[in-house]
RNA sequence: GGGAGGGUAGCGAAGUGGUUAAACGCGGCAGACUGUAAAUCUGUUCCCUCAGGGUUCGAUGGUUCAAAUCCGUCCCCUCCCA
């Protein structure tokens, strides 16, 4: 097996896990947080950066990169690893998701996905197959089942139909997999807020044995309440020896709430997104950075956080970075915010090694605003 | 001195008798953003006690039921010719 999860600690306070997942390209503190790298770049940070900010093991996209630059180019360079000289780990994600968010230009059938070109309105055509075998030339540590992600209020009988379909191309794709030994496939549970559809996928990927297992079709736009619900009762479906991953989750506050659920993997846009658009994630809360109340603000971005950008820099300063479009705007609060999470996941992994992670999560709250 | 064109909300710029507090862009002020088609998108932007009310379109005086829009006078700007 290319990935294996030791467990180490559950906290007594609520259940979570502390582990370490061993991959082909270094062992990791669980429960982890990824940043997202989707062009093979974590959008205005260059790798020693990305090193400072992250725990080594980031996140790359299949379909885009399959589109742009093209496989071959990247096989040129022996894979996303060599061609951005990311020297940690990576994942990289099958594309299921563009096939949820690109829904209008999409057509699901048994053998794949058809796809239009967002850009250039090519058709183009992924089957689970090809999803693994771009994966097995892209070469990330940990590879993901081609999965459909369907709206989470999908009625009944679509999403069961969308199950069955997921549940298939997951074995097509295991099947497929040139690189097990060197490369992990993970399984994606979904099922919307059905947990029987939920629990269905779960015992039928299982079945089929996969060396980690995800949870998707969350983070859609469901309720923060309507997430916690579905992880409450899909996390204990999944085994114990293997790495949870729950997908595209990252809020701070969802974070905890995950991982006082059973997770150990998440990945998100969030921290570098919201930086981009001007939005720092704090222990206090979201800071605007862009509103007028910085604009003579001499103090730092976040007064607990010890980052190069909090130890340097105003928030005046930021802001006038924002107001004036200069890039060092983006980049400074991408930083921030990536270390911010960064250091929440270690304060977690802290607590619950203590067997106080309510205890954490409660003074977590106590100061941090909505 | 002669000729031509202009002065509209913070800026630029439409509008040339009524449905105009006045298009649109920029700027300003907010909001959104969760496996990245996203350095993007949305709202708002004369004043107030804001489902209503009050003052606007260089100034001033008129015409009209009604004017940013028509007429008179004045002020200012740009360009061309001397």
């Amino acid at each position: 097996m290319a990935v294996r999860y030791e467990h180490i600690h559950t906290c007594a306070q609520t259940g979570a896990r502390y582990g370490i997942l061993h991959t082909p390209s270094g062992s990791f503190e669980t429960p982890i947080f990824m940043p997202v790298g989707t062009q093979a770049t974590v959008k205005t940070l260059e790798n020693d950066e990305i090193h400072e900010v992250s725990d080594g093991l980031i996140l790359a996209n299949t379909y885009h990169l399959w589109l742009e630059p093209g496989v071959d180019i990247i096989a040129a360079h022996g894979g996303v690893k060599g061609f951005s000289k990311w020297d940690g780990a990576l994942l990289t994600d099958s594309g299921g998701f563009q096939v949820f968010s690109l829904s209008d230009i999409r057509k699901i059938k048994e053998d794949g996905v058809e796809f239009r070109h967002h850009k250039s309105g090519a058709k183009l055509f992924l089957s689970p197959e090809d999803a693994i075998h771009i994966q097995n030339t892209l070469g990330a540590d940990i590879i993901m089942s081609f999965d459909e992600c369907p709206p989470f209020n999908s009625d009944y009988d679509y999403m069961k139909q969308s199950v069955e379909r997921t549940i298939r191309w997951a074995k097509r794709g295991k099947d497929a997999h040139r690189h097990p030994e060197t490369q992990a496939l993970f399984g994606i549970v979904q099922g919307g807020p059905h947990i029987d559809l939920r629990r269905h996928c779960a015992e039928e990927l299982k079945a089929i044995d996969f060396p980690g297992y995800a949870i998707g079709g969350l983070s859609v736009g469901e309720t923060k309440g309507e997430m916690y619900q579905v992880l409450d009762e899909v996390v204990p479906m999944l085994p114990d020896d293997k790495p949870r991953y729950l997908m595209g989750v990252g809020t701070p506050d969802d974070l905890i709430e995950g991982v006082s659920r059973g997770i150990d993997m998440f990945d998100c846009v969030y921290p570098t997104r919201m930086a981009r658009h001007g939005t720092a994630v704090t222990s206090h809360g979201k800071v605007v950075i862009k509103n007028k109340t910085y604009a003579d603000d001499m103090g730092p971005l976040d007064d607990r956080c010890d980052c190069k950008v909090c130890t340097t820099y105003t928030r005046s300063y930021l802001r006038h970075l924002f107001k004036s479009e200069e890039y060092l705007g983006l980049r400074l609060i991408s930083y921030h915010n990536l270390y911010f999470l960064k250091n929440l996941m270690a304060e977690i992994r802290q607590a619950i090694q203590q067997d106080r992670l309510a205890d954490f999560r409660a003074e977590f709250f106590e100061r941090y605003d909505k």
